[in-house]
DNA sequence: TTGTACGCGTTATCAC
DNA sequence: GTGATAACGCGTACAA
């Protein structure tokens, strides 16, 4: 296939209306006065030959290319598609493209990912959901001082980078509160294997029950293998069902995400235990699954959107130089409370 | 914040290795000979000043940026997040970067997208779900000239474009026959608003209905307001709910997609009716939603990742011009029957 | 095997 | 108000 027709340049659009391409320059960007009649004729010769500027030369000589890339371990995670929708909405308004770049959730992804961007003269970078270990092995500091640079969750102490992250402590907190005034005490906790937001959420857990002097016991505390897909919602439904063909005295959990709430209501269904007469059930990330599930699901809200609003927000505040500090936004979570 | 740490260019590396900067693209690109001890001293600068290739400047004197546009209604829809995550996963892996492109479903938000990604010089563009309007009005038609052009679905008869579709037919009619030899005589159909695919779905209803000697009434046939999102869910839940409050003969339901099935399914529960017992429902596209329902949905796989990989496949020999004729590549559907 | 010089399409800096 | 001309960083005839 043959795609031959050349555009026409700004050296056509001159000859055309007979003048510089200085001055069709300047008509383009309305940066210097031009004559009245010139500046018609040119604006005419540009519609005639249909020309619009390329980005690219502008880009080379601007050194800006108007241009983002976010990076994203996976795009269609149900958390994550929403955020880089926000990024990318918030963007798109302010005539910003966005690459997007899927990492495959592992450090070299990243790092030739970011190599790749820096290579394209992006004009900052986003990452969602950092690998830790980049974090601390300074890779992400280097970088924030040759590009602006934010990252969405994976904060760490004393890290010198620009954060956007979820309050887990408060969301972990909201869920538990609730749980008690429900007049629950006995209160599991199950989450994945590992990853930085479970750990501050079982901490949380931990230090929450202790202080309502809450008992845990082993059959308390599930660790699936899996993490934030299709699998961990079977894994959990067979933790559950497991746990109560044993006794126990469990009569809420709080799950790290709404996969595993939604694999533990789908367990306490096949055994006949009512929801949340039986067991009340708390997820977390209040993705489109907590609400189509019957029961609806009780779960915690990322306010996603935010997030990705956030971070594009901050992006262009670094773009445009207005910050000169590296700053952590943290987005509140609220408590969904539905039919779990 | 400052980010003024300036990137070396090949002028660098040839200052510092003692040689013109033609000696260093050679070495860059390894398309001419060179003499090993000088190409050794190149690299040695390179490694020392850190040297990465400008693209942008590569791209305009090469005319190609190796970036493909993805234009998308949006990208939170988890049907087109797969085609997504499936282009760009193949392209990414040609070192093709993709600009992500939510037109937010309209035929201006296309237009101007397509614009903007001209401008920026894109290798290629894939359109994930066309306007019709577009499509029709030759817009398409004109880019393809212009561009390697891939269109998702959409297909119409005619349009000279190169076209990947869903076998709508196929699918529809492996569903229906399946509800048939499971002794239904009484089938639904549940459709959205406007939108191609469920014209040519309830086209292909219509038909096979006819041709089995099957009746069609109107309480068979549902339209709902919305389309493919979570308001569609309630909506679907809705109309199930009122047409058995009523009485109906309806024993089987085919929907135009896993949202309205999945509101049907949370009907039929509500209302106490068995399901696959009292109602049997077969929804549409295979989305992770139709796996974590309890039971699982029985419903039909159009093979978004094969989908989105023959997109990028086609994408890639239309630029490298194998191929001179527009082709309509047809992905097979599959029937999975769960659990209702 | 290597270097000079031009061009890609644009904006910026001078002159006039 | 307008126009040459030099960048931006790179690839590639052409010459040596």
């Amino acid at each position: 296939m043959i795609h031959s027709e050349k555009r026409a340049t700004i050296h056509d659009v001159a000859a055309m209306s007979g003048v510089s391409i200085t001055t069709v320059s300047r008509v383009i960007n309305d940066n210097y006065p031009v004559n009245v009649v010139t500046k018609k004729r040119v604006n005419e010769a540009i519609e005639a030959l249909g020309y619009r500027p390329n980005l690219l030369a502008r880009s080379l000589i601007r050194d800006k290319t108007q241009t983002i890339g976010i990076l994203v371990p996976s795009i269609e995670n149900l958390f994550f598609s929403e955020v880089i929708k926000a990024i990318d909405g918030y963007l798109s308004n302010l005539d910003y493209r966005t690459f997007l770049c899927q990492t495959g959730g592992n450090p070299l992804g990243e790092e030739t990912m970011v190599d790749s961007l820096l290579n394209r003269s992006v004009d900052g970078i986003v990452v969602v959901d950092p690998r830790t270990k980049l974090i601390k092995s300074g890779f992400y500091e280097g970088l924030t001082r040759r590009i602006p640079l934010v990252l969405i969750n994976g904060y760490n102490q004393g890290i010198r980078c620009n954060f956007i992250i979820n309050n887990e402590l408060a969301g972990t907190t909201q869920a538990l509160e609730h749980l008690v005034l429900q007049g629950h005490k006995h209160i599991g906790f199950m989450r994945g294997k590992k990853s930085y937001s479970y750990d501050i959420k079982e901490a949380m857990y931990v230090d929450f029950m202790n202080k309502h002097q809450l008992e845990i016991d082993d059959m308390h505390l599930f660790q699936l293998p899996g993490g934030n897909d299709l699998e961990t919602v079977k894994l959990a439904k067979e933790s559950i069902t497991q746990l109560f063909s044993n006794s126990t005295n469990m009569t809420a959990i709080l799950c790290c995400n709404d996969f595993m709430a939604i694999g533990a209501l789908n367990g306490a269904k096949t055994i006949g235990l009512s929801v949340p007469g039986g067991l009340s059930i708390i997820g977390y990330d209040n993705t489109l699954i907590s609400q189509i599930s019957e029961p609806p699901l009780t779960t915690v809200d990322h306010h996603m959107s935010e997030l990705g609003d956030a971070a594009a927000r901050r992006m262009v505040e670094l773009i445009s130089s207005k910050s000169a500090e590296y700053k952590k936004i943290v987005i509140n979570t609220d408590l969904i409370v539905r039919g779990t």
